[in-house]
DNA sequence: AGCACGCCGACT
DNA sequence: GTCGGCGTGCTC
């Protein structure tokens, strides 16, 4: 018997080992080696491998933990040559056979590596062989003793008064991470206690050790119609099915995920919800936990190493019943899981954008099907391909068309600005609207999707650009801080004093940006506070938080940002929302530019009029006659999808043909098209083999040989910006109807990816259904 | 991906 | 004579 070992690296398939030792011709070398007592002390298995649990095995010359995939009675290698398991950490899988089906799927499907697949699925600390469990941590409590205590403590003792102040208070015993929380000098006075046997040092689980939050009493909480509508019909399935949740913004669609949710643990099964990066604040946290009276387990990508390890061990051993979590947290195991929910299905988060470009919510669709439990897939705004699986009914769809409580849908009006007065972007209707607003003692929201103060830095007598010396792109000037950035790959540098080129001191700042929209707004409305929210003033997480807390308060009258503004938060004193550059997306080279403008406008909308006064929001743009941005302001997002389905069906784009994109990229200007050109050929020559196959076995089935002819390859062509970070960048798209057939085509130039010279000399890299060209 | 092997030029 | 440049190729 053999065992196939996925390990981390680059191998198409896992590696084989051997489970025992010893072979005829080894035998008595090991068990000389075996006598020696130093080396006998390695603990190996006590038990036998397990498929879906891990293993070390040795590698070259070190030791490597993989998971096991498989048991097989042959091994791809001369059995000779293989060497045999070093030890079998796990007794049980760590992952179930559905869950390492689902790995396997991934692995397939996207043709990334299983090594790196599992890499993704395990938190740092299991990869190296830690236990599942994770160790308790100390809290200390009083004894018998130590209750009665409270006169021997001197009153000059303060910090031993307040440390027994709060252990009796809390009753329970306290962890480290409390104790810091309350007290700043703590472990002297305890150390204290314990010498005088009034404290015991107690284990509490990792549960415990989770940032503590408080106790909040169980929200009042009705449902309307509409949401328990929702509610039922998805807990009325059994088994697998897939929902898409369409509901207006505002409409309460949280309310109906904790509605399942509890009806789900309630059965004593758990929940796994994935929100995007954006969305898995305290505030959501704390409203899960609220609501369901128990803790929730969170994963992001700001935890450290012990964290994660903790909230993964806490949901595969069911000691927590719902998993909170951002795309990461897809893979995590769990003991019984009985429903899956994505809140904000389209948005972009949950594709991963490098190295293993898996989609999440693919994922958790595919994962629900093989776990045989409900989907629910939430979105005022859902992309085109989770609408059109709802449309042609692969998935049921749920609709909730009204806000809760008394608040109203904002009004959405295009504001033509074509030959209007305008300075710096804003027209003169809009600045008009903006004071009659804030005057009525109303907050305003301007968007604009460029930071910075001016896009392009000219030098108003040569004509000369700043433009980035390692990317094709104009470097944005930056006035706060005098200094011309690349948004591509982050370069940044002073601002020069005199053109490099012609020595002028005089330069123009052509275009917009959020600095300069701030500056104009300030002059224009001295008197109301103005705030700005992007990546150059929101540095980091905090400041973020700080910032939309001061804006939802009603700190500031004005507030301006780009579209980290637009998600998720609630304002509710904003009466007028501005939108001020969406024209781009609409003649974008990017054919899902105005299905992400519509989203992005449908998203900053929702902002508008969340609390008692309505909202008006306007669209300003050189074009009102386009025929979806008109269906989008006069029928809604869902006409406007419909409308964007059906002219994708025409161009023969996704949802109705799949798509595979193969990047390369190299410091060398022509390698990465030489390469993908190589592939290109094989590509074609793969197509005209696999027809042929297909034809001398079964000439019948014409449809599937017309889908084989339908396979197409286009390019290779620079990407959108030729030069990146000092690299040249180029793409090859594979596209067909029938993904089945793609990915065999793929399939047969897999190999050559992986191996080939040309390969080597470059960075190439696969996206399965990409979802952005760049 | 790493990491060793290997085959040539600049140096003590 | 050696040190080290990074091209090539393998890992069960």
């Amino acid at each position: 018997m053999f065992v196939k070992v996925a390990v981390p690296g680059p191998f198409l398939s896992p590696l084989d080992y051997r489970i025992q030792a010893e072979t005829a011709d080894y035998k008595t070398e090991t068990l000389a080696l075996d006598l020696e007592p130093e080396e006998s002390t390695e603990p190996t298995s006590s038990f036998l491998p397990v498929i879906g649990g891990r293993v070390k095995v040795p590698f070259r010359n070190k030791s490597l933990v993989g998971i096991v995939m498989a048991m097989s009675e042959d091994a791809a290698v001369d059995s000779k040559k293989l060497k045999a398991l070093e030890a079998v950490i796990d007794e049980t899988p760590i992952f179930s056979a559905q869950e390492m089906a689902l790995l396997n799927w991934a692995s397939h499907y996207y043709h990334e590596p299983i090594g790196n697949v599992i890499q993704t699925a395990l938190p740092k600390r299991l990869r190296e062989g830690k236990t599942v469990e994770v160790a308790g941590v100390p809290a200390w409590q009083l004894t018998e003793t130590g209750r009665e205590a409270e006169k021997q403590i001197s009153s000059r003792a303060t910090q031993q008064k307040a440390l027994w102040q709060l252990l009796q208070t809390q009753g329970t015993a306290l962890t480290a991470d409390i104790l810091n929380r309350s007290l700043n000098q703590w472990r002297l006075p305890m150390k204290r206690f314990q010498e005088q046997g009034w404290v015991t040092e107690v284990e509490k689980s990792c549960l415990h050790a989770m940032p503590m939050r408080e106790k909040t009493a169980r929200p009042g909480h009705i449902l309307n119609a509409e949401q328990q509508v929702a509610v039922e019909t998805v807990l009325a399935t059994s088994g697998f099915d897939a929902f898409l949740l369409e509901g207006v913004t505002g409409s309460g669609k949280t309310e109906v995920y904790l509605g399942m949710i509890e009806s789900v643990i309630a059965q004593g099964k758990q929940v796994l919800v994935l929100v995007p990066e954006i969305g898995l604040t305290p505030q959501t946290v704390k409203r899960f936990e609220a609501y369901l009276q128990a803790p929730v387990a969170v994963m992001h990508s700001g935890l450290n190493d012990k964290e994660r390890h903790c909230a993964w061990s806490l949901v595969k051993t069911h000691q927590v019943n719902v998993l909170l979590g951002t795309r990461s947290a897809i893979f995590t195991p769990f003991a019984e899981l009985g429903l899956c929910i994505m809140d904000e299905e389209h948005d972009l988060s949950f594709k991963q954008q490098d190295g293993f470009r898996y989609s999440a919510r693919d994922c958790l669709v595919r994962r629900a099907q093989l776990e045989n439990v409900p989907v629910v897939l939430g979105s005022a705004t859902p992309s085109l391909e989770t609408l059109h699986n709802a449309l042609s009914g692969r998935y049921r769809h749920l609709h909730l068309k009204q806000r809760a409580g008394q608040a109203e849908m904002p009004e959405v009006q295009l504001l033509d600005v074509r030959g209007q007065v305008e300075e710096e972007g804003v027209s003169e209707p809009l600045r008009e609207l903006m004071e009659k607003h804030l005057k009525a003692g109303g907050q305003v929201l301007l968007f604009l999707n460029r930071r910075g103060f001016a896009p392009v830095l000219m030098c108003h007598d040569c004509g000369w650009q700043a433009a980035c010396p390692s990317c094709d792109a104009n470097m944005t000037f930056h006035q706060q801080v005098n200094e011309l950035r690349c948004h591509h790959c982050g370069y940044q540098t002073k601002a020069p004093l005199d053109c490099p080129s012609c020595g002028s001191a005089s330069f123009t700042k052509i275009g917009q940006g959020t600095e300069r929209l701030e500056a104009l707004v300030q002059q224009w409305f001295p008197d109301f506070k103005t705030l700005r929210v992007d990546r150059d003033t929101t540095r980091n997480k905090g400041q973020m938080m700080a910032l939309t807390e001061q804006a939802s308060q009603g700190h500031a009258d004005i507030l301006i940002g780009t579209q980290m503004l637009a998600k998720g938060h609630h304002f509710p004193k904003v009466t007028l929302v501005g939108l001020l550059d969406i024209d781009q997306g609409l003649f974008s080279c990017d054919f899902r530019a105005v299905e992400r403008m519509a989203q992005l406008v449908v998203q900053v909308s929702g902002r508008a009029g969340r609390g008692e006064k309505p909202g008006q929001v306007v669209i300003q743009t050189h074009h009102p006659e386009h025929p979806l941005l008109k269906v989008l302001v006069e029928q809604g997002y869902e006409a406007f999808a419909k409308e964007a389905l059906k002219g994708r069906e025409q161009a023969d784009l996704p949802p109705y043909q799949y798509q595979v994109l193969l990047r390369a990229e190299a410091v060398d200007p022509n390698a990465g098209w030489t390469f993908l050109n190589d592939v290109k050929s094989a590509l074609n020559f793969a197509k005209m083999s696999l027809l042929r196959s297909y034809l001398s076995v079964n000439d019948s089935e014409s449809t599937k040989v017309e889908a084989l002819q339908g396979l197409e390859v286009f390019g290779p062509v620079s990407a959108p910006m030729l030069r990146r970070q000092g690299r040249y960048r180029y793409q090859l798209l594979l596209q067909g109807a029938h993904r089945g057939f793609l990915h065999q085509w793929l399939a047969q130039v897999e190999t050559q990816l992986y191996t080939s010279n040309q390969a080597k000399k470059v960075r190439w890299s696969l996206d399965v259904d990409p979802q952005e060209m760049s």
